[in-house]
DNA sequence: GGTGTGCGATAACGATGTTACGTAAGGAAA
DNA sequence: TTTCCTTACGTAACATCGTTATCGCACACC
């Protein structure tokens, strides 16, 4: 008959184009699962039959579980990182540092699954390696440029600026933790409270 | 001969003295397999095993993994609360917000498996149900009173009591959070500037 | 054209949470 | 005391998970 041949799946076509493309394939399919259902639908035989194909590939490309939560990890700080990298720079450092926090936020909240699989633990014994753990600094790093620019400008309080970024990064990390568990439920209005925290508790007015 | 009957079990032993001792006998092997093992240990198979009886018990005492982890949530927070309380009270109520930040920062490290049980989310599905969201909530109190002292000692910016408190509390689990998670190499100093920052963020020098 | 190499699907293995089944024990009623 | 019923427990089976072994097939290379 006609429809001898079905559709072909998204494996079949991307294995047309080589490696690459079969690892963003199976990738996006991953993504797709974590983003829409959360990390409980990240199994081996679901991603690959999203995909079109068999576990297999996932091992040929990932070598396993482990390795493929350390591929979406990365993507998570990718992502996190650009979000992070295209805010606006504001003239003031601390107008700028305050809108980092804010798209710290956002990002956390538009994408809770792939910030629950960065900063929480929902695949058992997973561990990020050397690699994750370096794209996740340079995803950090944005938020320690804009620190060291208010050092920079006078506008820090005597302490080292390496110091002030890990604190501002925990408050918000916290913040946006509790948030996502439930434990804030008007966060909203507190989000406010703790960015006035940190302008007054890190930031002294510069005498002009 | 002589050594007919084996040594009794830990759960032989409770199951002669109720249900009650049934239960903290299980709750005691899970939460040890927990404390030296990590979350990765909590299996039923184990823990039955490691009592001395079969998994049936744990399905008639705790309904499956889920009530079981719930237990082991509420006896974390538990724990907690009772930590935080043990605290002495400082004259000096900033002074005494600020132990209490150390103080659960210290049983954060000392208990870390608990701790991640708590915040995390290594149970695959686990969702703290409405008792368990109400024990978190008692030791959360314990820094929401001491915050209050603040306020009715005239020590508090012009924000909320309770949106301080929320502010505080992200802050501090932020920290411990990105501690235990190793993102924080030199966490013993920044935790210094972070309790600077928040002292001079949250408070205002009264006037005499 | 033969040959080998690697890729992928299928199936099996151990472990997990969960459920069904059989059994023994203990108390209540006759 | 005897009988019966309820309850508790252990064993075994089932579905699902990550992982690995096995087999077939297609493509490339000589």
């Amino acid at each position: 008959m006609a429809g001898d041949t079905a559709a072909p799946s998204a494996f079949e076509l991307a294995q047309r184009q080589g490696d690459e493309a079969i690892r963003t394939t199976l990738l996006d399919a991953a993504s797709r699962l974590l983003a829409t259902e959360g990390p409980q639908a990240l199994a081996l035989r679901r991603i690959a039959a999203e995909a079109g194909c068999s576990t297999t590939v996932l091992y040929r490309m990932f070598g396993g579980k482990a390795g493929l939560t350390e591929a979406l990890y990365i993507e998570g700080f990718e992502r996190f990182r650009r979000r992070l990298a295209a805010v606006p720079h504001d003239p003031d450092p601390r107008v700028h540092l305050r809108e980092l926090g804010l798209a710290y936020r956002a990002n956390a909240l538009a994408e809770r699954n792939y910030y629950g699989l960065m900063f929480g633990e929902p695949v058992p014994g997973f561990q990020p390696g050397e690699k994750a753990l370096a794209t996740a600094l340079s995803a950090y790093m944005i938020l320690e440029d804009a620190v060291a620019a208010c050092a920079a400008a006078g506008l820090l309080i005597d302490a080292p600026p390496r110091h002030v970024a890990a604190s501002f990064w925990a408050a918000i990390h916290g913040f946006v933790s509790l948030e996502l568990d439930g434990h804030l439920p008007d966060a909203d209005t507190v989000v406010d409270t703790l960015m006035r925290g940190a302008s007054s508790g890190f930031f002294v007015t510069p005498r002009k």
